[in-house]
DNA sequence: TCGAGGTCTCTTTTT
DNA sequence: GAGACCTCGA
């Protein structure tokens, strides 16, 4: 960690040349070694130093390596210090993928960036230097959405608000929303505030942020906005980062929010700028929208200098919109920073030709853009394949064979990944991949820090650091149990509350009294007496040691060591890898800083083995083999985007579908299947619309090759397929078209408006009782099947036709013996496969 | 106070 | 189907 003393302290090198001499030129002109081998486009992007520039970079392009080679170009021209360079991106991944492609280049001089990281982790380290100024000590917690969540719940049981009918997610979502806006409690607009808990909204907001100062914590929002607060209120400070930074850099600038582009517009205007006024914002802003919001963020004139901000971004990525980013912020920058220079990335160095032929023509349907065409010099490649599936078990098991063929073909499994649009998709990979023994990763997915077993550990060194930690020593008071439970944690709320003091304070004071039960009484001193001890010991003791101390001495361990569930094992295994990560920090107080913002879920990368994530969090990465699945209506556009945010919702998704594509190098796989299980029940769908959207040219339409469970030759697959040779805008079996036809009529049947087809998954949906008698099902297997409602019911609820002993055969599996049955899936003992649960109609009788 | 068992809801994406 | 939440009996 930087010390405080270090933001002003200037040590200016003394071998500064000056900027654009002829001598800088001439040596630009040669060009260093990490010049060469940019393109004309990306060289200007890297050389032009001053003032501000737009580098409007598509997927593929180069993007990073244009942010990094510019560092190493400013630092190597001996245009800023490192240190003197703020260099933001969004997410940990692209901040440590920064920091090792400068490392590779510059070698150590890395070392010295400490101001390269995402936007949250350098709000949080400004506010620590400033911590008083926000009412908070610098050792504050950061608070991740369920603490966050539990707060509110607590503030609007102490308001008496049902929070059933007004959920605390609901509102930390609101407020979170407001602070992705920049906007303080007082400057909420009325009506907004109005809308939660009967116009109690706002000022729920106002008691939460109070709550959050007493309890020392400030939540993800707070980083960005309590700096945006400190800079306005005090112009001294601002000034002295405006005169540090004197390079801006900010990465995916269209995942931008108002907030972050208060941020970034405070810390770049030039430094000799006189104080900016600081304009009261007004009580309330009745219209919500951008302008309005930044017009009462009082912003310097447009006419006010900027110094040398370079952002990177691409419109057609832009997928963060629901998480309050504004794609307007990348499209309105000329505006935004007067005398801008725009720099358009357009060659790709990724994808074949169909690939990037695919994409760019579906991104083409968004109205949006600033527009960019994407080209390659690559060959054209294989063309993207589109594989329709009966459900999503089919094509877990066709993708999972074609994974397996590729292998055999000598493909890696590392450039192998698997997108999809929602986490609950992932599971049926999961369980494909553990059959087929096929090694994989999931990315993403819940963070190391969100598991429970961490989240108690964590929650004992935050009570150690900060003993006004009331939401962590709620989280262990009885974790391990100690009878001390609900009773026991009202008392000291009460106690706590009267007196002003924390729940640890008022427990330390309870137990000298005679309030509680003997038994209560004497674990609740046995704890404070533990804490006591372990903050004596953090002195002397070093930090992991401690940790370890702690999690061993207050019988945390001991409860995992003793519990009989299955994953146990892993909770220790997680602990103990907790332990080991801290020996990067220097202490307990760095480890905790950092913890919440910056650790993530990492591993295994040497492995071979096939990644699996959503869209969202693929952004940034490639691979040669991209697998897309589950491209229906509902989960790919997502239903609720489209609700929610009508057509911005959509072209979001679109954007969602062209990072997706953009992320394959040679090859690219979308699927969609007409049957989908859904919270555990079975729903028809409708393939997404964006297939439509999708060149003939460069897609190719193939059979399922998970297909063959169907019996028969050819399977399913093939039969959705055979009227398909004309792949055209739009495809030609009478389910399709009829599909179509109930997309585009009844608009306005739905409260949406938007569009007649929010509906359609549902109605499309079965009921149990509608259920087809699999008698008939079956004669029709190797007829056409569409995706009418009425020909494709396979839900949980329908009784099986099996019997308990029966004789089955199974298409990969072979024959066995139904031993178990629940509703449609049938557990079965296989002769040679051993004991399996499939669905019934994957059976036949033998 | 605790655990078992039942009911209910919810499922997008993340710093 | 899972997880949160609630109720009830010990």
């Amino acid at each position: 960690m930087t010390e405080p003393s270090k933001i002003t302290s200037q040590n200016v090198p003394d071998h500064q040349p000056a900027a654009g001499g002829i001598a800088a030129r001439a040596r630009a002109s040669v060009g260093p070694k990490y010049l060469s081998g940019l393109n004309p486009e990306q060289r200007e992007a890297v050389e032009t130093l001053d003032g501000p520039v737009l580098v409007l970079a598509g997927a593929g392009t180069g993007k990073t390596r244009v942010l990094t080679t510019r560092i190493a170009h400013i630092l190597s021209q001996g245009r800023a210090r490192p240190a003197e360079i703020l260099s933001v991106t969004f997410t940990n991944k692209a901040a440590r993928e920064m920091k090792h492609r400068l490392g590779q280049m510059l070698g150590h001089a890395v070392e010295g960036m400490p101001w390269l990281g995402t936007f949250h982790s350098i709000g949080g380290r400004i506010l620590r230097f400033h911590a008083e100024l926000a009412q908070l000590k610098s050792n504050f917690t950061v608070l991740d959405v369920d603490d966050q969540v539990r707060l509110l719940k607590q503030l609007l049981q102490a308001e008496n608000i049902d929070d059933k009918r007004w959920p605390a997610r609901m509102l930390a979502g609101l407020i979170d929303g407001w602070k992705n806006r920049g906007l303080m409690p007082s400057q909420v607009p009325s009506g907004e505030a109005a809308v939660f808990a009967n116009g109690k909204g706002g000022k729920l907001y106002a008691s939460y942020q109070e709550r959050l100062k007493i309890l020392n914590a400030a939540d993800f929002g707070d980083l960005l906005l309590e700096n945006i607060r400190i800079f306005r209120e005090h112009p001294d400070i601002l000034r002295q980062y405006q005169q540090r930074f004197k390079y801006i850099l900010v990465d995916e600038y269209q995942d931008t929010n108002v907030a972050q582009y208060l941020w970034l517009r405070l810390l770049s205007q030039a430094p000799s700028q006189p104080a900016l006024p600081v304009a009261a914002a007004p009580d309330a802003i009745d219209d919500p929208s951008r302008d309005a919001a930044l017009a009462a963020q009082a912003l310097a004139p447009a006419a006010a200098r900027l110094k040398n901000i370079c952002c990177v971004g691409d419109d057609d990525q832009s997928i963060y919109g629901w998480r309050g980013a504004e794609v307007d912020n990348i499209l309105r920058f000329e505006h935004d920073f007067p005398g801008a220079k725009v720099i358009r990335l357009e060659r790709n160095y990724r994808s074949t030709g169909h690939i990037l032929a695919a994409a760019s023509h579906l991104i083409a349907h968004n109205e949006g853009r600033l527009g960019k065409t994407l080209r390659t010099e690559d060959q054209d490649g294989e063309k993207v394949t589109v594989t329709g599936s009966w459900d999503s078990e089919e094509e877990a098991r066709g993708i999972g064979e074609e994974i397996e063929q590729l292998q055999r073909q000598g493909e890696k499994l590392n450039e192998i990944a698997i997108l999809v649009r929602a986490s609950y998709q992932m599971r049926e990979f999961e369980d494909r991949f553990v059959t087929l023994g096929l090694p994989y990763r999931v990315i993403g997915g819940p963070r190391f820090y969100e598991r429970a077993e961490i989240r108690d550990a964590l929650a004992y060194l935050r009570v150690i650091n900060s003993p006004a930690d009331d939401l962590a020593f709620e989280r262990i008071v009885n974790t391990p149990k100690r009878g001390l439970g609900d009773a026991t944690v009202q008392m000291l709320h009460d106690h706590a509350r009267k007196r002003r003091i924390p729940l640890f304070e008022a427990a330390r004071a309870v137990v000298e009294t005679d309030e509680l039960k003997p038994k209560a009484r004497g674990s609740l001193r046995d704890l404070v007496a533990q804490f006591d001890r372990w903050r004596a010991q953090r002195e002397v003791t070093a930090h992991t040691d401690l940790a370890q101390i702690v999690l061993d001495e207050s019988g945390y361990t001991e409860m995992w060591q003793k519990d009989r569930s299955a994953d146990a094992a892993g909770r220790l295994e997680n602990l103990k890898e907790l332990v080991r990560s801290m020996e990067e920090f220097e202490n307990l107080q760095g480890f905790l800083e950092h913890i919440s913002l910056v650790m993530d879920r990492e591993g295994g990368a040497e492995d071979d083995a096939v990644s699996l994530m959503t869209l969202h969090s693929a952004k940034g990465l490639e691979f040669d083999n991209v697998f897309l699945p589950g491209w229906e209506e509902g989960l790919f556009p997502s239903q609720r985007t489209l609700d929610e945010q009508g057509r911005a919702g959509l072209e979001e998704e679109r954007r969602l579908g062209h990072v997706g594509l953009t992320r394959a190098r040679r090859r690219a796989k979308i699927y969609f299947a007409t049957n989908r299980r859904i919270h555990g029940t079975w729903s028809t769908t409708i393939p997404s619309r964006f297939l439509d959207e999708l060149p003939a040219a460069n897609v190719e339409i193939t059979e399922s090759k998970g297909g063959s469970a169907w019996g028969g030759t050819g399977g399913y697959g093939a039969s959705r397929f055979d009227d398909m040779e004309a792949f055209g805008s739009s495809y030609s079996t009478p389910g399709w078209q009829r599909a179509q036809a109930n997309r585009n009529r009844g608009g306005g049947r739905s409260g949406g408006g938007r569009g007649g087809f929010e509906e359609e998954a549902t109605t499309f949906s079965t009921s149990s009782s509608s259920g087809p008698d699999f008698g008939s099902f079956s004669s029709r297997r190797r007829g056409p099947l569409t995706i009418e409602g009425e020909l494709v019911a396979k839900s949980t609820g329908t009784t099986s036709e099996f019997s308990l002993e029966d004789r089955v055969f199974h298409q990969k599996f072979g024959y066995g013996r139904v031993t178990k049955i629940d509703g449609n899936k049938l557990t079965i003992a296989f002769d040679k496969a051993g004991e399996k649960k499939v669905v019934d109609s994957f059976v036949q009788r033998a």
